[in-house]
RNA sequence: GGUGCGGUAGUUCAGUCUGGUUAGAAUGCCGGCCUGUCACGCCGGAGGUCGCGAGUUCGAGCCUCGUCCGCACCGCCA
C-alpha cells in the first residue's frame, strides 16, 4: 500500500492519525533544525515537518529531496503550531517517521506553480509537466464534469450514445478532410469525419430517434485559439421533432449544465433573435448581448447633407458609446486608425459628440447643422454626454465593421465579464449564400438543412432573388459573442433534396457519388428530423472564463497544428512508404 | 497564402531605436548559515553558440537580407 489519503483531505480533526502520503515535492524548506516539505498531488498539498533534533537521519534524507520527488511519506498528524489559512489542509501537517524516495527527478524546465514561469512553447514540449499545474488540472476537471453532466442531462432524456467511424468517405464540400491511405486497397483514402453528420442522420433512418456523442471531429483548416484540427462536439440528433423541440431541449441542456456545474442561472426562457436582427443590431452572426452600444440605421439621416462619403454608400450606421464625448482629438484619432486596420478594414470613422449642454460637436459639422446632428442623435437614442461613432459602406458590410468596433469598444469600457453569461438563440438564418466568385450559391449551413415551409415557394423559384431570402430552420446557440453550438432541421423528402443539390449545382451523377449513400437511405422511410452540435472545447473555454480552448485539451497542438511534445507530424520509414503505395515526389528532384 | 509581435543564462525578460572595454536583472540551480516556514530569510557560487545563415563595418546581441521556430490575427473553417 503506498498511501492511506490523498494531500488534499486531512484536516485537524484528523490529529492523532498515523497516515501515510504519496506525491510529488512541490518544495522543501530548509530550516536548519527543522525541514518543511509541501508534498502535492492532484487532491492538494500537505505540509510534512522533520525536527533534525528528533531523527536526524530523516532530516539528512528530506533535505536532500528535490523538486518533484516522488515519494512516500509516513508519519502523525499534528495541528500546526502556526496554521495557513490559504489551504484547505493548512491547519495540520505530518510529522514524519519515515520518508521514501520512489523516483527522483529531473528539475523541471519551468516551475510547477499556478503562474508558471516556462512561456507557451516550453510547457507545451513538457505538456506532462505543464498538467501537474492546478490552472490545467482544474480545467480538465471542469471538461470530466461537464462531459458527464450531459451525459446526465441527455440520458435523463432518453437519449442513447452511439458511436460512429473514424475512417470514412472523403467529401468535397466544406472543410478539408484529414486523409488515411489504405493499405489494402492501395491507391485509396479514407477521411477522418469532420463532424458525424450523415451518420447520425442515417441513425434517424434506422429509427434511433434520440441520439448523441461526445465524439472528436476533424478539419484540417488553420488553427485559431479558439480552433484546433482535432476537436470535440457534442453531436445530437432528434426524430419526430420541429425546432421548437430541439430549441428546448438543449436549451435545457445548457441551463442544466449553468446549474449544475457553476451554479449560475441563466434566463428562462433564453432570448432569441432572428439572423437579420443579428446583422442589423449588432454586425454579427453571435452577438455579445452582455451589453448594449448596438449598431443604428441613420442612412435616412445621413443622406442629403452634400457630404460624398455619406451619399456614396447605400449604408450609414452608428452606434453610441455612453457617456464617451469627452473623448479627445487623439483618442478619436487612434479609433479611428483601429477601423482602418486591415483586420476592420474601414475607410474612416466620424464621430458626433453630443456634449453635456445640448449642443454637438462632429466630424461632419461643415456639412451637418446642430439640428441635422440632433436628428442623428435621436436615430441613436443618444444622451447628452455620448458619443456616436458612425460609418459606411454596403450594408452588410458596413455592419459587419460596426460589429467589430462594437466589441472592441465593449472590451476597452470593461463591459464583456468572462464570469457573467448571455446566453441566447440566433434562428432563421438564410438558407443559402450567394458567392460572387463562383457565382454559385453555397448552403450557410450544409446542403441537408431544410428551408422553412413557408419559404418553400421561393425555394423552388429560380429568381436569385427569391433564393437569397429562403430562410433555414437553422439555429445557433451563442454565448458571449462566441457561437457555441448550431444545427437545424433537415431535408427529408426526395425531392426538396433533389433541389436542393440543383440550386447548388451539384448534378444528380455528383449527388450519387458523393451522397449516395445518404440519398439512397432516405428512400426506405427517413422520419422528420432534426439536431445540433455543440463545440464541446469551446463550451469548457467558456465555462471555465478564457476565451483559448487549448488549456482545456490535454495534448493539444500548436499554432501550426504540431504536437511539439510527439514532434509530430513526421515522416514514415520506405517501407511503410511502400506499403501504402505512397511514393516519394522528391525522387531525383 | 498574408499581416503583426516575438526568439538574449535552466526559465521569464532588459539591453537593439542611437553598433564600441568584461552582455545585465529576477527567478531557478549548487554550496554555507538558520527550529515555525509556507513567495521563508541571509551569505557565496556556477551558469550565455544573443534562434540559424549570409552581408555591411576597423568592430554586430544591436544595422541589412534570407531562413527556421513561437504566439495573435486576416484569408480559410459547408
Amino acid at each position: 500500500m503506498y498511501r492511506t489519503h490523498t494531500c488534499g483531505e486531512l484536516r485537524a480533526s484528523d490529529a492523532g492519525k498515523k497516515v501515510m502520503l504519496a506525491g510529488w515535492v512541490q518544495k522543501a524548506r530548509k530550516m536548519g533544525g527543522m525541514v518543511f516539505i509541501d508534498l502535492r498531488d492532484r487532491y492538494g498539498i500537505t505540509q510534512l515537518r522533520v525536527e533534525e533534533s528528533s531523527s536526524p537521519e530523516l532530516a539528512a534524507a528530506a533535505s536532500r529531496l528535490g523538486r518533484e520527488y516522488v515519494i512516500q511519506a509516513v508519519g502523525t498528524v499534528e495541528e500546526r503550531e502556526s496554521k495557513n489559512n490559504r489551504i484547505p489542509t493548512g491547519e495540520i501537517e505530518i510529522n514524519l517517521s519515515e520518508i521514501n524516495i520512489l523516483n527522483e527527478a529531473q528539475t523541471p524546465p519551468f516551475t510547477i506553480e499556478d503562474e508558471s514561469d516556462g512561456g507557451e512553447e516550453l510547457r507545451a514540449r513538457y505538456r506532462y509537466l505543464d498538467l501537474r499545474r492546478n490552472p490545467l488540472k482544474n480545467a480538465l476537471m471542469l471538461r470530466h464534469r461537464l462531459a458527464h453532466e450531459v451525459r446526465n442531462y441527455l440520458d435523463g432524456k432518453g437519449f442513447l450514445e452511439i458511436e460512429t467511424p473514424f475512417l470514412i468517405k472523403s467529401t468535397p464540400e466544406g472543410a478539408r478532410d484529414f486523409v488515411v491511405p489504405s493499405r489494402m486497397n492501395q491507391g485509396q483514402f479514407y477521411a477522418l469525419p469532420q463532424s458525424p453528420q450523415t451518420f447520425k442522420q442515417l441513425l434517424m433512418v434506422a429509427g434511433y430517434d434520440r441520439y448523441f456523442q461526445i465524439v472528436r471531429c476533424f478539419r484540417d483548416e488553420d488553427l485559431r485559439a479558439d480552433r484546433q484540427p482535432e476537436f470535440t462536439q457534442i453531436d445530437c440528433e432528434m426524430s419526430f421533432v420541429e425546432q421548437e423541440d430541439v430549441l428546448n431541449l438543449f436549451e435545457g441542456m445548457m441551463r442544466h449544465l449553468f446549474k449544475e456545474v457553476l451554479d449560475v442561472d441563466i434566463p428562462n426562457p433564453m432570448p432569441r433573435m432572428t439572423w437579420y436582427d443579428a446583422m442589423d443590431h449588432y454586425g454579427s452572426d453571435k452577438p455579445d448581448i452582455r451589453f448594449g452600444m448596438t449598431i443604428n440605421d441613420i442612412t435616412r439621416e445621413a443622406h442629403g447633407h452634400d457630404f460624398a462619403v455619406f451619399d456614396s454608400c447605400e449604408y450609414v450606421g452608428a452606434i453610441c458609446i455612453p457617456g464617451a464625448a469627452e473623448y479627445t482629438r487623439k483618442q478619436l484619432d487612434e479609433l479611428t486608425e483601429w477601423v482602418k486596420r486591415p483586420q476592420v478594414g474601414a475607410k474612416g470613422l466620424v464621430y458626433i459628440k453630443y456634449n453635456e449642454d445640448g449642443t454637438f460637436k462632429s466630424s461632419i459639422d461643415k456639412f451637418f447643422s446642430q439640428e441635422d446632428l440632433a436628428d442623428i442623435a435621436c436615430a441613436c437614442q443618444a444622451d447628452p454626454g455620448d458619443l456616436i461613432l458612425a460609418l459606411c459602406g454596403p450594408k452588410r458590410k458596413a455592419q459587419t465593421m460596426l460589429g467589430v468596433l462594437r466589441i472592441e469598444m465593449g472590451n476597452r469600457l470593461g463591459l464583456r465579464d468572462p464570469h457573467n453569461f448571455a446566453p441566447l438563440w440566433v434562428v432563421d438564418f438564410p438558407l443559402l449564400e450567394w458567392d460572387d466568385e463562383t457565382q454559385r450559391f453555397y448552403a450557410m449551413h450544409h446542403p441537408f438543412t431544410a428551408p422553412k415551409p413557408e419559404h418553400l415557394e421561393w425555394f423552388y423559384s429560380d429568381r436569385k432573388e427569391d433564393l437569397e431570402r429562403v430562410c433555414a430552420n437553422a439555429y445557433d446557440f451563442v454565448l458571449n459573442g462566441t457561437e457555441l453550438g448550431g444545427g437545424s432541421i433537415r431535408i427529408h423528402e426526395a425531392d426538396v433534396q433533389r433541389r436542393m443539390f440543383e440550386v447548388l449545382g451539384i448534378s444528380k451523377e455528383d449527388a450519387e457519388v458523393k451522397f449516395g449513400f445518404i440519398i439512397n437511405a432516405f428512400k426506405f422511410g427517413a422520419p422528420p428530423h432534426g439536431g445540433l452540435a455543440f463545440g464541446f472545447d469551446r463550451v469548457c473555454a467558456l465555462f471555465g472564463g478564457q476565451e483559448t480552448i487549448r488549456d482545456f485539451i490535454a495534448f493539444p497542438k500548436n499554432n501550426m497544428g504540431r504536437d511539439v511534445m510527439l514532434d509530430a507530424p513526421s515522416a514514415i520509414d520506405d517501407t511503410q512508404m511502400e506499403e501504402l503505395a505512397l511514393r516519394s515526389t522528391v525522387q531525383n528532384g
